[in-house]
DNA sequence: CATGATTCATACTGTGGGTATGTAACTGTG
DNA sequence: CACAGTTACATACCCACAGTATGAATCATG
């Protein structure tokens, strides 16, 4: 029997378990997925989901916010390549118009989150995230009414999503994209005044 | 024992549900309620539901469609009081942000619908009665490309509804209504070109 | 009014979220 | 290293609820 630290011990299990809820709920939805099924494909059983999650809400919770860690690093990635605050949105755009061809992320953020957690539970986690992104954007390149820019990046960003769903429903979304996000930076360039 | 016919039980019986359902399922969301209880609510038993309706989903599905042309219904009265489709526009996405206030419009129609019928679903539900609308509007006062009008429609639309559900959250919608208002305005605006 | 079709209620089954309890694996202390 | 105490799970159980018969009223029709 090999010798392992308790955290190690818990780090792998739980990695194990958010990884399959990824998988399972990203395939399946929250309401197609069992605990069962995700502690299964973990190599658990729900005892352990229930130890370290303690319940399905949390254990999805784990999931959505592994979801987002992913896609904000990618769009930190990207922006940071970039020059201007300006160029990184629209290149932000892009990108996260791209992310949106991912089903998983699709079924987890866009579609479950909403219901699941709350909107205004995913929309402080987005906010931190992603929209953060965007607000810090906008405000450098604002010219007017700072108080303004909140709601007007939470706007762009629903924008985005819808832009991102129809991509995603798009029977050729490699020709859909960069009309979409030509579109997009219509809008952006719209709020820029 | 009063003497009705078939069509009139079965039209009061399933009107009784989707009333019901309405109720509940914008009180307590798709997961939060049960069949039984919307059957209780609406006077009868889960056999009536399961006989006119086939399940949870169809009852939800009719609750949807039940919200939906009563929105519908509004836009389209307060559109035939303008003069010009643009100021339709403008009005129509205003009566959008108010309606979002109510609660049982928001968890059916924004939060549960696209998880529970699936995102293409709602999106063709949508634009047989909202969409077609917007898509209406901006076809009449479009000046350049026509192709890219239902695209340029479904951002729009995203944009509202996010601004729909910020609205709602907010601690002073009264005061907020306008301030977003204006923000889709400058949206409508600059997809005119 | 007799026969068949609708409309519904009641009783039952299965699945799955949640909990209680037991057991094995680790950790700190003398 | 022995031995309590803690942590990490597995197993067995309960219960709510979606879905499925089955049967009994209610209504339509020849």
């Amino acid at each position: 029997m090999i010798r392992r630290t308790q955290a190690e011990r818990s780090d792998e299990t739980t990695a194990a378990l958010v990884r399959a809820a990824r998988e399972l709920f990203g395939g399946n939805g929250y309401a197609g997925t069992s605990i069962d099924a995700v502690a299964a494909a973990a190599g658990v059983t729900k005892g352990a989901a229930y130890h370290h999650f303690g319940g399905k809400l949390p254990l999805f919770r784990a999931a959505f916010e592994g979801e987002l860690g992913e896609i904000c690093a990618k769009l930190e990635r990207v922006a940071a390549e970039e020059g201007d605050p300006w160029a990184a949105l629209r290149r932000g755009a892009r990108t996260f118009l791209e992310h949106c061809l991912d089903p998983g992320f699709q079924q987890i953020v866009m579609l479950d989150a909403p219901s699941v957690l709350g909107w205004e539970a995913v929309r402080a986690a987005e906010h931190d995230h992603l929209l953060g992104i965007l607000v810090a954007g906008f405000s450098m390149v604002a010219e007017d009414d700072e108080a303004a820019v909140p709601a007007r990046a939470q706007l762009v960003f629903g924008a985005l999503c819808e832009g991102g769903m129809l991509l995603a429903r798009s029977p050729d979304p490699a020709a859909e994209l960069p009309r979409l996000a030509s579109e997009a930076d219509r809008l952006l360039e719209a709020l820029r005044v």
